[in-house]
This record gives structure tokens, sequence and C-alpha cells, in this order.
DNA sequence: CAAATCCATAAATAACCGTTTATATGTCGT
DNA sequence: ACGACATATAAACGGTTATTTATGGATTTG
């Protein structure tokens, strides 16, 4: 069925982005930003963390895709782009030949 | 829309997802499970590393759910978790409050 | 321009993870 | 039970990444 194969490069990048998701802080921060565009220092707030850890927490999710930011007066505001997940799973659909989308719902079957 | 929250336990347990995908062999032995299950040995001859190094990443895989392990006669034969895939997306999408389906690829762009 | 605000970067340290090398566990055949 | 084969585990090392602390750069306000 799936004479799979990928390059390097395309596997690296895979892992980047998997590696960017690999922190429970970054996954707050993302899930924040999911319900709303925020700044720096929103985040800070809301998160209890320094400002330069989630700012550098930031750079590493700006660098793998998954937010945008925008600078508008001195704030930078940062955005969720769900786009990056949906390109992270296709390319995992790619590369192990499964589709992840919610038909593997149907028998319902999840882990114990 | 999303009033999203998520306990440390279950965020802590998607980290360690995709830790365990945060490398480029470990895609590669996913990549191969996905042609065929295999055992160590085989693994060892397609992707040309060490068998520890094979066995601890087999590990490493197996606690995160991705493949699972038969013990047949002396080998063990690991096997792709391909639900383990479809739990993890859908934990992504309560997580951030958007869907992976392939609505995505509508517009058909991707990555340059 | 000075003070205040917001954010990024640098340097230093600590925690984590992958890799290797060596050894142990388990299974089959004789 | 012994030797061969298949896999797992342990210990040690090295590299990478997260976190803190301190500082610099950019922008608005007065």
């Amino acid at each position: 069925m799936s004479d799979n194969w990928m390059s390097d490069k395309e596997l690296r990048r895979l892992t980047r982005g998997f590696q960017a998701l690999h922190s429970v802080l970054r996954l707050r921060i993302l899930a924040a930003l999911a319900e709303r565009e925020s700044n720096v220092r929103d985040l800070e707030d809301v998160l209890r963390v320094s400002q330069p850890l989630i700012s550098w927490h930031l750079t590493q999710l700006r660098q793998a895709g998954f937010v945008t930011a925008e600078r508008v007066g001195r704030e930078v505001r940062y955005q969720l782009q769900p786009a990056a997940f949906q390109e992270l799973v296709g390319t995992i659909e790619a590369l192990l030949g499964i589709s992840l989308s919610d038909e593997g719902e149907i028998n319902g079957t999840l882990e114990g």
C-alpha cells in the first residue's frame, strides 16, 4: 500500500515541530493563544512565569510556525497558526500511511 | 467558543507523546513499522544503527503507546499503533479548539 | 530627551536526552 | 545443561535544551 519514503530534511522538519510541542509550558501558551490573541505581558499574567521565559518559548513556537508575531505599538501580539498543526498532521499521515481524521473514531476504541 | 482547560496530567501526557516523536530515528522506526511489522533485528538492518539503540527507542515508543510489542519465540515483534496517533491528534484538537481534518487541504497550500 | 513600558537577547547554570559500550535476560536447538 | 541467537538493561559520556538573572533595544508619553 504505502511504499513510503521521506527525506532527511523533511523528517528533521517534523522533529522540530514535535520538539516545539514537547513542553507543558508551550502547550499552555498555545492553549492561551487559542482562546485569544495575546501579547507577552498577558501570557505572563495568565501563566505566572517570567517574561524572558515566555519570550523564549514564543520564539521557539514562532520558528516552528505554530504562532505568528505582529508588532503593534510597543506590544507584540502573538497569534495561533492552526495551519501549522494541520500541516504537521498531514505530514505524519503521509509518513505513516495512516489517516488521522475523526473517522478513526468509528470504532471508538481508545487506550487504557 | 472554547472555554478550554486541561489538567496538568493530561498536558504532561501530551508532551510525552511529542517527546517520543522528536527524533529522526524514531520517525524512521515508525515509518518502517508502518510498512511492515518487524523485530529488532529487521530494524537494525534497515536503519543501520546499533541494536541497543533501536531497543531503547522502541521502549520509548512503546511507553508512549505508538507501538506495541509481542513476543514470539525468541523474537519480539513490534507493530505500529495508529490509534495512538489518532488520540494524540484528538487531544490537540480539544486543547486548541481547532479541527485538524483534511479540510485544511482544500486550498492545497502546503509548505515552501 | 527622559522616564516608563514592553519585549528580546546574552550569559551562566541546571536538567534532560541520545548514544555508546558492556552486560544481563530470555529462548531455542542439541 | 550448554551454546547460539534475540532483545533488554545499566553505566558512563556528551550534547542539547530549559530556566534564571541581568541587560539591551524599541516604542510611547510627557
